[in-house]
DNA sequence: ACCGCATGCAAGTACATACTTACTAGTAAG
DNA sequence: CTTACTAGTAAGTATGTACTTGCATGCGGT
């Protein structure tokens, strides 16, 4: 007999049909929700039989589940990736780029975030999930600006605002993107590159400014 | 026999059955999204029998789109009135003012907002109804922000750019707490007026600064 | 008292969809 | 060739839910 796949499977490689459906599944639950998707179009869009899906995932319930956290993996593994900081450069610089990659992140995941926060809404137990990410970027951030404050390299401001501000941006833009498929400014970067030179000059202390 | 309420009724006035159904349905719509959202739970939300609902509103479909269109009309009602253009006004009280006020709009809004956008992507007509807050809120932003540049109060940077950030943050300290039931800071005003000052010290142009 | 209208209640229809069962076909290994 | 396993097909079950029909009830106005 097969295993079914659980959550603790995931760490097991997956073969062609169930990487899939797991990516179908994302796909459709993101732009669906958990309602909306219905098993058939996670078959169709994976080319796959309906019933292999209840064959290999047992339930949509734990499609879900699994869809989450092999996502959560990823995302995670990502996002360390990134939020490596780095000592010894020009703050303004270091800003932009972190910036420029998390939109990245962000642009990539959109879809599913929000899903997540619609549905962490009715589940308490899947809210924990995008919160963990939210979680880690705004403690780097306001660390990062913590450390910067003490080295008065930027005014004494409540470094988790300075977090929220960048935060909130980039999220924003993505949104921005994702549902309205507009951009703020032509150039991505350009407009994340505008954004950090209206932060800084209100940031950076002015007594200690080059 | 009744008339059966579509959306060109909405201007008649309506008695206390049809105001608890739109009521209920709003808030089951905004918590649910529009698959999840049953006419049960709206009847039973509104102390309304179901069938009820149906005599009133025909369908699910109709009752979505009359509750859109009447939340539409109050909403642009409520930010006209935010939005009248304050001038000869300091410039960081202006904004200021005009944050608070845009932040409270949202938090009254914001499941809704988020209703809209989601189910906006699947029906392009809907879209546009979010799409038009948006649009409202940024471009009397961006208005402002490029008179003040003309008057020399702003450093010449891309007023919609300003528009945006300020948006943005407004944007997600509601999100912030309607999803994760936490605030950036513990007092709300206090809250943007740090972001404000933050985004000022920036914007403000030091050659024609007080 | 009577009429008209608004609402509730009971029962039911039609359909979508999660999930099952039983069987078949293909494929890879020994 | 045989065995074991994987995936597809066909058919069906059970449930939830939008929406209907028919009747009862209650209430305000005349």
């Amino acid at each position: 007999m097969m295993e079914k796949l659980k959550i603790e499977d995931l760490g097991a490689e997956m073969n062609d049909v169930e990487r899939r459906i797991l990516n179908a599944a994302m796909k459709v639950f993101s732009i669906n929700g958990y309602k909306g998707a219905t098993t058939m179009k996670i078959a169709s869009e994976a080319n796959v039989n309906e019933i292999t899906i209840f064959r290999k995932f047992n339930s949509k319930e734990n499609l879900l589940k699994v869809v989450i956290e092999k996502n959560n993996m990823e995302s995670l593994e990502k996002l360390d990736s990134i939020l490596c900081r780095e000592k010894n450069v020009d703050i303004e610089i270091c800003v932009k780029t972190l910036g420029i990659n998390l939109k990245q992140f962000f642009d990539e995941r959109m879809d599913f975030m929000i899903m997540l926060m619609i549905e962490g809404r009715k589940r308490p137990e899947l809210n924990h999930l995008y919160r963990s990410f939210r979680e880690k970027m705004l403690e780097h951030l306001r660390d990062y600006f913590q450390e910067q404050i003490k080295q008065c390299n930027i005014r004494p401001i409540n470094p988790e605002l300075i977090a929220m501000a960048v935060f909130s941006f980039i999220f924003q833009s993505s949104i921005n993107e994702k549902i309205f498929e507009e951009k703020i400014l032509i150039d991505n970067k350009k407009s994340f590159e505008g954004y950090t030179d209206i932060l800084m000059r209100g940031v950076l202390n002015i007594n200690c400014k080059n």
